[in-house]
DNA sequence: CTGAAAGCGCTAACAC
DNA sequence: GTGTTAGCGCTTTCAG
């Protein structure tokens, strides 16, 4: 039909407004009223150009709608992993918070040993994204500038120990390793140890589980690090200088599940026994923390509830509310106690 | 500078293409030309115009760009989950070559049970990608007609035995229940089962084993399926019906890894052996199965590959190589043998 | 409630 | 090598 020789081969987008315009035998801003606001055409009107729009099979360009108005309708997200099931978990809530809202999520993944940071935001900023989920606050400076002329919403997860740009949702890590080394102390340990990934807020964990031990008076026996990001086989890896210390009881908090998972199962083959000689608690409540046998005492971190969050930010702030002060949202972790602790 | 009072907040986008090109003494289509070709440019005036980028901070406009040139550079994709590691490889795989190449991917997660496909697609392809990843081919005609409208490459990824709107990669379900069948056949097995989530692929594999076992002479103890998605859980909860016919040795293919891990959980729990009684291969090569002890015999899938490769196809068709009728490849699959078959 | 004009910010196509 | 003109397909704005 439209399929003229030469050129780019036409696509769905070959019919446009105008098309229907035409075909409706009205203007094509009445065509975009009725699908953008219908509820100030007359019925008559919407249902002729309704009728138009599906026999024409027109389906809106939402870049040339997004030109025009300076809305893109979509909104950009940067992970640094989705294999992390926590990142995963924030995703996916995210995005569908987001496309129930109307919006589009871009997805980038990188941001760990990214090395181009600053042509990563540009490519994304390029593409006007109305607002912008961040993971951590990591970023090389010129990048963060970038962000920051944006001037749009942004919300950044997982940490909100440091001064975010806008919109911060997360939790203190240090504070977690703190609460650990509470709830390890409270059930009577004074041996300590901890298994962590080389990654900032890992680290962070690590220390502030480190400087809770000392302050209860309790002895760090080792404090181990294996390469970022956590795998079973690095927590399996990780456990070979742990197990010669085992012969009096410990209590170790691992970075991530991952990482207990394989302590764990290096303890079950040389016979260490669970709670008793060996307490260990993960981070993250993946499904297998909890399916495990034995079940893995762990932090739950709540990926599904901080993505919503963060959406609930977001589309507050785009639709004009909410402050324009730079916010900051506790998401709770808690310690769900199982069997290995 | 360009901030008036009045009006939106203004936004990065604040300078545009002709800023720049004032500020450096061209006109626009030199800015242009001097982003997208630079070897079309003097040294002299590249130099110039990119002071002024650098300068007033401009980051030029991609959809305005995308709408003029008919390209938006971006590719969508839609799987049903990403909290499964087969679809979150393939996710992070393709966006990783498709930024590489300069394109910027568009998550949509759903589409297992999407109640409204046909506005999914909409949404997308409104969007105007220049190409689309698919999970599957278990859509609604409306939407799948959409999808053949926008006339743009697409791919097919996860089930390759089907005919394809343009493109697919996967394999065929079917046979790799078959295989399975005869992996355990010649082992020495005669007495199988089989347990699947309720979802049309895994339902396909496990029809694929249950006709391979018939016609290798064995008997099918058990067929049973579970809700999809398969968790840990689901197997632990699957393996009830299954435990009481252990009491002479069988052979069981589980539609997932998480299937098979819960399964084993239950064995170890009611002291059956693994692999003499009980001989189980899962399906995904999950961490968790190479990790486990004893490590899982499994079917591994290279979602990694599927991404990776599903970005190859697309990005070959995108640069107008390529044939142009349907095409499919065939991603490999292979049977991992580890200590549980 | 509907329409006409103007322009969003950029690039294709054609001059010079 | 660089500039000019004319849109890309829609929505904003203002008129009727």
């Amino acid at each position: 039909m439209t399929d003229m020789a030469g050129g780019p081969v036409p696509r769905s987008g070959s019919v446009k407004i105008t098309d229907v315009a035409a075909a409706a035998g009205v203007a094509p801003m009445t065509v975009s009223r009725v699908i953008n606001t219908p509820d100030r055409v007359t019925p008559e009107t919407t249902a002729r150009v309704r009728e138009a729009i599906d026999r024409l099979g027109y389906v809106p360009n939402l870049i040339a709608g997004g030109l025009s108005s300076r809305k893109s309708r979509m909104v950009a997200a940067v992970v640094p992993t989705i294999a992390h099931p926590m990142f995963a978990g924030v995703v996916q809530a995210f995005s569908a918070a987001m496309r129930q809202a109307g919006y589009q999520v871009m997805l980038s993944i990188g941001g760990y040993d990214e090395t181009d940071e600053e042509g990563l935001f540009r490519a994304i900023l390029g593409r006007r994204p109305d607002a912008l989920l961040i993971t951590g606050s990591g970023y090389a400076p010129a990048a963060l500038q970038l962000v920051i002329e944006a001037r749009i919403p942004v919300v950044e997860i997982w940490d909100a120990s440091s001064r975010p740009i806008d919109m911060a949702i997360g939790f203190d890590h240090s504070r977690v390793g703190a609460d650990v080394a509470r709830f390890f102390h409270g059930k009577g340990h004074d041996r300590f140890a901890v298994l962590s990934a080389r990654d900032s807020r890992a680290l962070s964990r690590a220390r502030g589980f480190a400087e809770a031990v000392r302050q209860l008076g309790g002895s760090l026996v080792l404090e181990q690090t294996c390469p970022a990001p956590s795998t079973i086989a690095a927590g399996r890896a990780g456990s070979r200088d742990l197990l010669p210390l085992l012969d009096r009881r410990c209590a170790v908090f691992c970075s991530s599940d991952l990482l207990a998972f394989g302590l764990l199962t290096e303890a079950r083959l040389h016979g260490i026994a669970v709670p008793d000689r060996l307490a260990v608690c993960g981070f993250g409540n993946m499904e297998l923390s909890e399916m495990n046998e034995p079940p893995i005492t762990t932090v739950s971190l709540e990926g599904t509830e901080t993505g919503r969050s963060a959406a609930g930010l977001l589309l507050r702030r785009l639709s004009g509310g909410g402050p324009h002060e730079p916010e900051r949202v506790r998401v709770p972790f808690r310690i769900v106690e199982r069997a290995t602790a």
